[in-house]
RNA sequence: GGUGUCAUAGCUCAGUUGGUAGAGCAAAGGACUGAAAAUCCUUGUGUCCCUGGUUCGAUUCCCGGUGACACCA
């Protein structure tokens, strides 16, 4: 039976290195899953292989789409699908996938149900309401639309309530009538690794990197993407405080955002600040990342 | 050397008119079906610097000590 061998794991434990290795084990080109690192425009803050490491071996989905173009886990599903099963065909007998994108290898591992994509406009005028308005106001629209999604999905999430209620002016139908159909199943192995490490060498790893990427010039980086801030690309960490910097350089008054977790930062009034901050909300996203797979009882862990 | 101020959670600090204490940050745990590096939820026992005194009771008041800071010499 055909393989895909899946290399997860937290941000900066070392997934890149692992998977070219693994990769060159099986005569594999790595497809890559991550969700950032597939953004053209992005290199330096989102750590994306290197050139040399990228010809040792073939990737897919790094750099391949705009960040002005909304890029999604659907849309990952449906690429990585074909893709896996054009070079299974081509004779492969095992892949090699990496990234830390969990909801992406969710979508690859188990497939997503047949919701609708997002309706950009809708969903602006929707984010728009849940700005002046509060969640309150859209949760009540949902309870009436849809009573099942309101007691089942997590309510007092802004970004959750505004997708279910989008859905369902849409299509006209219950967001929850969408979620029904059981795993998909793939004529494949899934083996998924994950790469682990102590959570203080982890943290040390990253506090290292977000240094080396200032080194790398990525305020420079950031002031060149400043001009897409608002696209989801951007909502990226390690962007969205060089984008708080420049702000206050250019001496605009600090807002704090409406909704994320980090309301009470205050302006970034340096860059060692705004390196303070990429760093700790790069370990914020390490953490998530390990929740989220923490239940997965499919996953072998291997300490690196 | 003198005078004054301060000493409380990993950090910055609040507070207890004397009844053993709480915010922010850090940290930890969790959720997740087309924004997922996003978004959301939960979690606060610490010799209240040390010794002695007053008191039914001291982290709080008093004496002394130690340390930090400021000012004066």
């Amino acid at each position: 039976m055909k393989r895909l061998l899946i290399v997860l794991g937290p941000t900066a434990v070392g997934k890149t290195d692992y998977s070219i290795e693994l990769a060159l084990k099986y005569g594999s080109p790595v497809i890559s899953c991550d969700s950032r690192q597939i953004y053209r425009e992005m290199t330096i803050g989102t750590a994306v292989p290197s050139a040399s490491q990228l010809s040792a071996v073939k990737h897919y989905f790094i750099q391949t789409e705009s960040v002005t173009e909304l890029y999604t886990a659907g849309k990952y599903e449906l690429d990585a699908m074909a893709l896996i099963n054009r070079l299974f065909g081509e004779g492969h007998e095992t892949l090699v996938m990496a990234g830390g994108s969990g909801f992406y290898i969710d979508a690859v591992c188990n497939g997503l149900d047949d919701f609708p994509p997002a309706d950009l406009q809708l969903r602006e005028s929707l984010t728009r309401r849940l700005a002046e308005e509060g969640v309150e106001s859209l949760r009540l629209d949902l309870k009436r639309l849809d009573p099942e999604s309101y007691s089942s999905i997590d309510i007092a999430n802004g970004q959750r309530v505004v997708r279910a209620l989008e859905v369902c002016l849409m299509t006209g139908r219950k967001f929850s009538s969408f979620k029904t159909s059981p795993q998909k199943k793939r004529d494949f192995a899934i083996e998924k690794i994950g790469l682990t490490r102590p959570r203080d060498v982890l943290y040390g790893r990253i506090d290292r990197r977000v240094l080396q990427m200032i080194d790398g010039g990525l305020v420079d980086e950031a002031r060149s993407l400043l001009p897409y801030r608002g696209y989801a690309a951007l909502q990226t960490v390690g962007y969205k405080e060089i984008f708080a910097y420049l702000d206050f350089c250019a001496g605009k008054e600090y807002r704090a955002p409406v909704s994320g977790q980090h309301k009470n930062d205050g302006p970034v009034t340096s860059v060692d600040r705004a390196i303070e901050l990429i760093q700790r909300n790069t370990r914020h996203y390490a953490k998530r990342q390990l929740s989220y797979w923490r239940r997965d009882r499919d996953i072998v862990w291997r300490e690196i």
